[in-house]
DNA sequence: CAGAATTATGCACTCGGTGCAAATCAATGC
DNA sequence: GCATTGATTTGCACCGAGTGCATAATTCTG
């Protein structure tokens, strides 16, 4: 489905495509501050200014289209059945997460966080972000009155649960894939509830 | 106290705190991306090179000393009374960051939170970093044994509980310090465990 | 006052990121 | 098939945050 509109698109998506595979490859073998962008570019063939075109920022590599996968988790939010609570709607949303992620890679991902400082904080970002998206209709399911700016209350609750999920998929990596993060994840909520 | 032990630590605080100050009036004036290093060093009659010896980053100007604040909090944290319970223990301790806030610039150290996307991305890395000292002890308190590395549980309950924090202080800058910060961050509590 | 230790400064450099203008190349109408 | 249009690529110059290094100025110590 929408596989070939015309040949821009099909190879902009292709080189998009070879660009962050090379780059995976050189933060693989030399980690992610080691790596420039210069290196990049010319590993995959392009000119460093064409890099900035297909990537806003070096980060962008490894932490894919923001903005859409938030929207994503947002739809699944709200297509919960209203009567749901907050956590278990929340809950829900967060797992057709799981979905897209391949487990092969994700732990590599996973190390790359560790050691770029850069990278966790844009990852951090990120979550504000989505923090904003989720936050109307969490208050809802709060049973708290609509407002213009989100409820400082219906904030905390989406933070927290972001923390749970940074927290279990934090938890599963370090234990190299063993552990059941869906159970890591209960469990944080677990511990912060009792 | 340790207030003059010789010349050259009394003058550097004093040059220290010059250029946090001279920073903060640009900043107020300008927003804190539009300022530059430069524009600060030559403000504050020192090289630009100089400036950085005092300060690490750009952003260690508006975020204090956080390691020392946060080491501050930990003792805090760890001074209560061994029984009491995970939350009212972390609450108490967060209390202790109060008295030393002056609300008056602390509305314009909002301002600049809001609109320096880098200031959030550090202010982030901060509670990062405060995670990993508080969870210990939050991780005794939830009667968890004790591991190396921290309890995804443990690790999740104090990155909750620093998002209150952070919820309760936004909520209180956005209604100009008229609402009761306390108050507000005990009813984000509320909401996350209800 | 002489020598050791800090501190201040200038300089050159790296890296991420942006604006601009020229060149290249695909899509479209004729 | 060809010219025009519009997007893409690229090079270039630039900026701002940091860092390493070597030198000069200054404070502390004997």
């Amino acid at each position: 489905m929408a596989s070939a509109p015309n040949l821009r698109e099909r190879t902009r998506r292709a080189v998009r495509a070879e660009i962050a595979a090379t780059a995976m490859r050189l933060f693989e073998e030399q980690g992610f501050d080691a790596t420039t962008v210069d290196q990049i570019a010319a590993a995959a063939s392009i000119s460093r200014r064409s890099f900035f075109h297909y990537f806003g920022t070096k980060e962008d590599l490894v932490l894919g289209d923001t903005e859409a996968l938030g929207e994503s988790v947002r739809a699944a939010l709200e297509a919960r059945p209203a009567e749901e609570s907050a956590w278990t709607a929340i809950r829900a949303a967060f797992m057709t997460l799981r979905s897209t992620e391949d487990s092969a890679d994700d732990l590599l991902l996973a190390r790359l966080h560790h050691d770029a400082p850069s990278l966790r904080a844009k990852h951090l970002e990120k979550h504000l972000r989505w923090q904003e998206l989720l936050a109307p209709d969490i208050q809802r399911r709060l049973g708290l009155p609509e407002t213009e700016t989100p409820d400082p209350r219906a904030r905390a609750f989406v933070a927290a649960a972001l923390a749970c999920l940074d927290a279990a998929l934090n938890a599963w990596c370090e234990s190299g894939g063993e552990l059941d993060p869906v159970r890591l994840f209960d469990d944080a909520i677990e511990a912060i509830r009792a």
